[in-house]
DNA sequence: GCCAACGTTGGC
DNA sequence: GCCAACGTTGGC
């Protein structure tokens, strides 16, 4: 199993609308760097899970923790004309921007802010922390993983 | 709101 | 293929 960061302004999507949503899924579509999506075609199974971090918001901060439920989905939203994220040089046939299912797992009991990463012993290499890193899909070890987790009051594991 | 960093576009 | 211009992201 693998361990990802995926990163939402709130403002478009956030944790509580996820949580509002039936059934606490969501497709997560709109990314259009192929770096990002390259990593959810390419480097997501079932079954990983990923932090799920609000952008954009004072401070910056880990919300919880999802679940990929469904891989290699064709981002609904490339092929609607009416969407921001519409892509004319996509094609059902051949659809550029895959995607994933994902489904809310639990929340942090401490959301955990973007400062109190970047002075937390073991995260100096962590992709978000990057200087410029603007990625908003990105791998997370599980050295990481452990570390953000702990920071945001889960117990053990 | 500012602006540095980054990705993409398009002229050549 | 280079690279300047432009648009976007995202922390502050």
């Amino acid at each position: 199993m693998k361990y990802w960061l995926l990163k939402s302004d709130p403002e478009s999507f956030s944790w509580r609308d996820l949580e509002k949503v039936p059934g606490k899924k969501t497709i997560w579509d709109g990314v259009r760097n192929y770096q990002a999506r390259n990593l959810l075609r390419d480097g997501m199974s079932v079954g990983d899970l990923a932090f799920f971090y609000h952008s954009q918001e004072e401070p910056p901060r880990v919300m919880g923790i999802v679940r990929v439920t469904k891989t290699g989905l064709a981002d609904p939203t490339q092929f609607d004309p009416k969407s921001k994220y519409y892509d004319d040089g996509s094609s059902p046939g051949d659809p550029r921007w895959i995607t994933v299912e994902i489904a809310l797992e639990r929340a942090l009991p401490e959301p955990v802010p973007l400062p109190v990463l970047r002075g937390a012993p073991g995260l100096e290499e962590m992709v978000l922390l990057r200087r410029g890193s603007r990625l908003s899909v990105q791998p997370v070890t599980e050295k990481e993983w452990k570390i953000v987790s702990k920071l945001g009051g889960m117990k053990g594991r």
